[in-house]
DNA sequence: CCCTGCCTGCTG
DNA sequence: CAGCAGGCAGGG
């Protein structure tokens, strides 16, 4: 038996919306009404617009209003109608730490702030990345404009993901991961959906029925929504674990998981590829192919050490 | 549509 | 030491 991390602790994974949501809901009350007075780029590379001189002069001063996130983007609101976008993608991290704190290997870019505090942005891999517009200019250049719907707004319905994919020979895997139809799932989240909505990953998405669209888009925001409350933590500790300790790790019913016992119904989890990215699915729960009829109940209790979520098959 | 590049750290 | 992890841009 493969040991894993028991509910209450944690683990790091790639930010996606639930975890995008977390650290903007523990930083955004600590920031909000102070001052940026100094901020500090160690790596130029993450700052995409504009040159990073520009951007830390033009933040100097200003003060901090409020927190959004958008799919997996966050924005600081700033008073002189600027705005900071940042896009975590699969490294980066965000703390707000005492001065004095020691600071992290990697941290590419620091916002001191006025009550002594610092907002520091890490990254190992420099994937992430930040811009800045001034009042009126237009944030297209970061790709926030071409996000599809949010997937806790109650707009992802079947009939949405239907009419979008319906007719593509295309995995319903990658429909999930199109930031362009749905924003914020990542190769996590995707690989929980599905398997909650007991769809095949690599089905294409021209042979899923009606009701298969109608399951799947209901298990989109109940998923997300579930792992957000999960990873419910306090300013304290979050940055004891350095914000790298995402606490609804241990709830992930598929992801990780290749090779050990399904949570449902005992039989071994599968990894395939698909469009690049590594999936793990149930090829018991999951069929690939419509009405093959399979009885599969023959786990034991035993078997499965992952939390159970009652009534999600 | 698929492929590569961007990066570092961890694994075999 | 090669291969892999994967979000997204850019190119063929």
């Amino acid at each position: 038996m493969i040991s894993r991390p028991e509910p209450g602790e944690g683990a790091q994974i790639m930010p996606e919306l639930p975890e995008v949501e977390t650290i903007k809901n523990v930083i955004e009350p600590q920031i909000r009404g102070l001052v940026m007075t100094n901020v500090t780029v160690n790596h130029q590379d993450v700052i995409a617009y504009p040159a990073p001189e520009e951007f830390c002069k033009r933040l100097t001063g200003q003060t901090i209003l409020y927190m959004t996130r958008r799919g997996k983007f966050m924005t600081i609101h700033l008073s002189g109608g600027l705005r900071v976008v940042l896009h975590l993608r699969m490294t980066g991290c965000l703390l707000l730490t005492p001065a004095e704190f020691p600071e992290e290997k990697h941290t590419h870019v620091i916002f001191r702030l006025s009550n002594g505090r610092e907002l520091r942005f890490s990254d190992t891999r420099r994937f992430g990345r930040f811009w800045l517009f001034s009042q009126g200019e237009a944030d297209h250049i970061c790709g926030i404009h071409q996000l599809g719907i949010e997937p806790l707004g109650g707009e992802v319905t079947g009939g949405y993901l239907s009419a979008r994919f319906g007719k593509r020979r295309k995995a319903v895997k990658e429909c999930l991961l199109d930031q362009k139809a749905i924003a914020g799932i990542g190769n996590i989240y995707s690989d929980e959906i599905l398997f909650a909505a007991g769809i095949h990953p690599a089905r294409l998405a021209n042979s899923l029925t009606r009701e298969e669209w109608e399951r799947l888009a209901g298990m989109i925001p109940g998923r997300l929504s579930f792992f957000i409350e999960k990873n419910k933590i306090t300013p304290e500790e979050y940055l004891e674990t350095k914000g790298k300790d995402y606490r609804n790790t241990p709830f992930l019913q598929v992801y990780g998981h290749a090779g050990e016992p399904c949570p449902a119904c005992g039989e071994t989890l599968c990894r395939i590829v698909i469009g690049g990215r590594g999936s793990v699915y149930c090829p018991a729960c999951q069929k690939n192919l419509a009405g093959e009829a399979r009885s599969s109940f023959g786990r034991k209790e035993s078997d499965v050490s992952r939390e159970r979520i009652p009534g999600i098959l």
